[in-house]
RNA sequence: GGGCGCGUGGUGGAAUGGCAGACACGGUGGACUCAAAAUCCAUUGGCCGAAAGGCCGUGAGGGUUCAAGUCCCUCCGCGCCCA
């Protein structure tokens, strides 16, 4: 291809010299506004892949924009360096996951200087850094003494590809692993949790005030999953125990017909008669045996799903005895692991009561004609005593509730889905949890002084499913902090989303020896403003940064007036190809590399600026190379405008005609588009923009009559000025060829349209007839009512639809519409 | 099963209830050239028509409105989240 300019050399001059100048490094006491932009850090894979190029684009599009636009611009950059990869890696080449690490973000680095973005490089924070490790582990002893971080046993999914532990957060749907795919098992372990439940109200409540896309919030409070009912004890008939119920629904407990539990429930043993204790026992073993997700799904013949215990419980309400049965679908996590069935109002419960021939007491009216199953609609209540005829079920459910609490039996209770995070994992790659476990003082943590606890380097690394740390001899043992006894260390590392849950904090001042987070450079810097990142992190990483930077601050690690770490996200779509994301673990990548080395970054970068709306997923397709060919196109012709080659019939000054006119105006609305559009993340139609000025351009060269040398310069300047934050190379050079050595586009400030420019001298009159399109007229733009209607009633092509008719109605927006109703419309 | 989102030319996509298809990719024609590449210009939703022009057209069907891709209802298909 012959291309109008030398992208490589013109692209690795500019990296060069805006490092060498430090442009995008900013200081704590930049007496200009902040403006705080991140993408997330990325987990050093090694070089970038498309979608590390469409993020780092969009941030650095901000940061550019920002900076124009007057602000202190914070823009770090960091690498996620802890991780199951290269401990992988390290067990099947036999090298260490250190030296395969750091040559990895070595790559990445280089990937993202060629892309050209700007980054304050001294802010570097990698998870794996000495100095960062010790801050984590520094926050862990405070999580421990204010009992956020705390040790139990607990059924805990193990996935046996990664062999470790997982998270809830990190299991999918179909209970399977997110990371290798294996079917994930439970297990009772002594596992390491932290309490984001004590923050759950808050993490739900505090959603409404963020600019976060709806569908992050949603989900994040699907996640939560916060449930207000009651909670009630109801004895069981003749065995002088109870069972504890939770429901949502206590308004409709006259209708309860049957009480479930889960087969693991500690009560089960006591409940079930001589009679059934064999099939019970066989049907508890069974269901141990089912996945999790199995049990949740509401697939499956429901009579196989659960078993008659031969034991009655008595409802509070009314006195009546129910049945007590188990089901798989009932989990002892949730709740109190037994629930009222009420399957006039509970679809699952119908469909139980259907399959066990158990009775049905609608306690809600349907309304008239209601063919439907359970009905969970308003209603009067019915069948429910002194509930009866009260519709609303806010109203019914307090009064059920407030009878509960005086017989002395229940009480209101708030129930969440979210479980508290699961932090301890069996590998070696990631963050040693401080602590030591002491036969005398049992768990001590590792004392501040003595931090970080840091990783041995002469392990090795063998595919047995063990942590090298447990049979390191030298790590193992510890001295007891508190009686010097000898001690075991604890092996387990941290999940390595707790690295990524405060880094943005550390950014603000990276040097902060003695605090995790230093107080006055995170009051400066806190929130990021703009965060940019990929959906898959709506509910993992975004929730647990929320809970940190709680938690810090309420501990006095953190600003305590920083409740929200990021105020307004933005989630970009996905790359694609072949209907699967595109990336190294699918073997499907296209190389960034390539594209630097032919088109260039900038072309690069404006093709996944242009090629649709940031937040929808992209197609990476055979015709793919094409559209990028275009976009360097695009950036020849800027250059030729540069360059003043694609003057053709260069005009001498003269007076201003009305097409130099048009062109001053056009690149008014140039401005004016395009500042809009960054303001609303609408970059493919802002490049549209850009291209579309860049065409008049080149039609007001070729003009016939001349073009105006000023305006021509003028124009061309402030198409580089706005063109500046999508392709910082060509525009760089090009503005220090017009404006002489030393001069940086970047250094502009951001230009601002003039509202008298952004009018036209004349408008086209649209003509409806019945509302279709039957004539345009040029008209001026301050045309009244009356003359654009007398302007369509004149148009001949009006006259010969209404036929000699008189118009029934006419309707204008003056200046740009007038819609004639004929006669029968 | 529930919730949310999305269906627009051959393709990616654009369109505060007011000209559907901006800007591109691809196609077609032309200029330049010995020729090609590159570049530049024009044209490009479908159908009828020599043209002027007309008719149809935003997943399907209905509705609201002077006017619907856009708002409302039903259905179909796809995607995501929760079950």
């Amino acid at each position: 291809m012959n291309y109008a300019y030398d992208a490589q050399e013109v692209e690795s001059r500019w990296q060069g010299r805006w490092e060498q100048e430090h442009a995008y490094e900013v200081s704590n006491d930049d007496p200009r506004p902040k403006f705080y932009v991140l993408c997330m850090y990325p987990y050093p894979s090694g070089a970038a892949h498309q979608g590390h190029v469409r993020n780092y684009t969009f941030g650095d599009l901000n940061v550019r924009w920002r900076t124009m636009q007057g602000y202190a611009v914070l823009s770090p950059i960091g690498f996620d360096s802890f991780g199951l990869p290269a401990e992988n890696a390290a067990i099947k080449l036999g090298t260490h996951p250190r030296p395969f690490t750091d040559a990895r973000i070595t790559e990445l680095t280089g990937s993202l200087h060629r892309l050209g973005a700007g980054y304050d490089w001294r802010r570097v924070v990698k998870s794996h850094d000495p100095q960062y490790m010790r801050a984590n582990q520094v926050i862990f002893r405070k999580f421990l003494d204010a009992g956020l971080a705390y040790r139990k046993k607990a059924p805990v999914n193990w996935c046996p590809g990664c062999n470790t532990v997982l998270a809830n957060e990190q299991v999918l749907a179909d209970g399977t692993c997110e990371r290798s795919g294996d079917v994930v098992v439970k297990k009772d372990l002594e596992q390491w949790f932290f309490r984001i439940t004590a923050y759950a109200d808050e993490l739900l409540d505090e959603l409404d005030r963020l600019e976060w896309p709806e569908r992050v919030k949603v989900m994040q409070r699907n996640w939560i999953g916060r449930s207000d009912g009651a909670m009630f004890s109801m004895d069981v008939a003749g065995a002088g125990t109870a069972i504890e119920v939770f429901t949502t629904r206590p308004d409709t407990a006259f209708g309860m017909t049957f009480v479930v539990l889960a087969p693991e429930h500690p009560l089960v043993a006591s409940l079930v008669t001589p009679e059934h204790a064999e099939a019970v026992q066989a049907f508890v073993e069974r269901v141990r045996q089912e996945p999790e997700f199995e049990r949740q799904s509401a697939e499956g013949p429901l009579d196989k799903r659960g078993i008659f215990t031969g034991s009655y419980a008595v409802n509070p309400f009314n006195g009546r005895q129910v049945p007590v049965y188990l089901a798989d679908y009932v989990l002892m996590g949730y709740g109190t692991g037994a629930i009222m069935a009420v399957p006039a109002e509970d679809q699952r419960d119908w469909d139980f009561a259907q399959a066990y021939g158990l009775p049905v007491v609608r306690t809600v009216q349907p309304p008239a004609g209601w063919e439907g199953e359970a009905y969970t609609g308003e209603g009067p209540r019915v069948n429910s005593q002194w509930l009866n005829g009260i519709e609303d079920t806010a109203e019914a459910k307090a009064k059920a509730t407030e009878y509960l609490e005086s017989k002395g039996v229940g009480r209101r209770s708030v129930q969440y889905r979210l479980r508290d995070w699961l932090v301890s994992r069996q590998r070696y790659w990631g963050c040693p949890i401080p602590v030591v476990y002491c036969p005398v003082d049992g768990i001590v943590a590792v004392p501040e002084e003595q931090l970080p606890v840091l990783l041995p380097d002469d392990v090795a690394f063998a595919p047995t499913g063990e942590s090298p740390l447990r049979s390191h001899e030298g790590f193992l043992w510890a001295t007891c902090p508190k009686c010097g006894r000898r001690a075991e260390r604890e092996t387990d590392t941290m999940d390595t989303f707790v690295d990524s849950s405060w880094y943005f904090m550390r950014f603000c001042d990276p040097w902060q020896a003695e605090r995790p987070v230093d107080i006055v450079a995170a009051e400066r810097w806190m929130p990021v403003d703009q965060y940019i990142g990929g959906i898959e992190h709506a509910i993992l990483h975004l929730l647990y940064a929320r809970f940190y930077t709680r938690a810090l601050g309420d501990l006095g690690l953190a600003p305590a007036s920083v409740r929200e770490p990021f105020k307004r996200l933005f989630t970009q779509g996905m790359i694609r190809m072949d209907g699967t994301k595109m990336s190294k673990s699918k073997g499907n990548l296209i190389a960034p590399e390539k594209y630097f080395d032919s088109v260039g970054a900038d072309a690069l970068r404006i093709f996944h600026l242009f090629v649709g709306p940031p937040a929808d997923d992209f197609d990476w397709t055979q015709q793919t190379d094409k559209v990028i060919e275009g976009c360097r196109h695009f950036l020849d012709r800027v250059w030729r405008l540069g360059t003043g080659e694609a003057e053709g019939s260069r005009g001498t000054d003269r007076a201003l005609g009305p097409a130099d006119e048009a062109v001053v105006r056009a690149t008014h609305k140039l401005v004016d588009r395009v500042t809009r559009d960054l303001e609303r993340w609408s970059y493919n139609t802002a490049v549209a923009a850009l291209r579309e000025h860049t065409n008049a351009l080149y039609l007001y060269a070729q003009a016939p009559e001349g073009a105006s040398a000023a305006t021509m310069a003028e124009s061309v300047d402030t198409l580089l000025l706005v063109l500046a934050p999508f392709a910082p190379h060509v525009t760089a050079e090009l503005w220090e060829r017009r404006h002489g050595a030393g001069a940086r586009v970047h250094a502009q400030r951001w230009p601002v349209a003039d509202p008298a420019m952004l009018t036209e001298d004349k408008v086209v009159l649209v003509v409806q007839v019945n509302g279709k399109l039957r004539d345009r007229i040029e008209v001026a733009p301050s045309a009244t009512y009356d003359e654009v209607v007398a302007a369509a009633l004149a148009s001949p092509k009006v006259l010969a639809q209404l036929q000699g008719g008189e118009p029934a109605r006419v309707i204008a927006r003056p200046p740009t519409l007038v819609n004639v109703v004929a006669t029968g419309a």
